[in-house]
DNA sequence: TTGTTATGCATAATTAAATTATGTATATTG
DNA sequence: CAATATACATAATTTAATTATGCATAACAA
């Protein structure tokens, strides 16, 4: 049975970038949580995942981190840069207009 | 620069027979051509991605294929066999959802 | 007539990216 | 005191796409 997650691939740093941008910063566990709970559990980001690609986002330049102790756990939070911003959108624009292009598609035709 | 075709990832089989159920039977070429047209020239199928997915599907009994000799050419068209169209419904409307969870990330936060 | 573009299929080698499976560690709840 | 939730990380495997070819015919242009 095919899962929502095998068309994950690909548009999951973009998603990421897009919840960073709105929410300004968040950590790594706090995106799993909030994009379950924005999708119904339909969309179920496993931490195989989303660490290995915001590390990957912070080499790159488009996040940067910063470590906070909370509760006594430490937390690594990312954000934004500023430089980066508008490149950014850009890049979630590209997205939006992709999904855009897959709706179209699965529509059956007129 | 990110171009959507790294979007693609994962979706890229659900659009075939998504395409195949609205057009009754395509062929590879035809797929690309269409996608393309569909989309303004921005999800590009490649070869190498298009003919290693459609022998996928077949070998997964999800398409079955003829060959068609048509203006010299020999053509192999694809069409859904009757016993998968309901599964292949549901995978289709998984991708709507998928699609639909996205644009909603991407939608700046109310 | 000959080179280029379009049509049409296919596959091998490489790269990219996710899944699955672990591992560490602390806090909270039963 | 055990189980669950929080929080990060990585290694091994699998999956899937990209890139680069290869073959072959038709159509068009120079």
């Amino acid at each position: 049975m095919k899962t929502s997650k095998e068309f994950l691939s690909g548009t999951l740093t973009t998603m990421i970038l897009a919840l960073l941008r709105d929410r300004g910063k968040m950590y790594g566990y706090e995106i799993c949580q909030t994009t379950r709970k924005l999708t119904n559990d339909e969309i179920n980001l496993t931490e195989g995942a989303i660490y290995p690609a915001l590390h990957k986002l912070e080499k790159k330049g488009m996040i940067v981190s910063t470590k906070e102790k909370v509760n006594g756990r430490v937390r690594k939070y990312y954000a934004i840069p500023a430089d980066k911003k508008s490149v950014i959108n850009e890049q979630i624009e590209m997205l939006a207009t992709f999904a855009n292009h897959i709706q179209s598609i699965l529509k059956p035709a007129k």
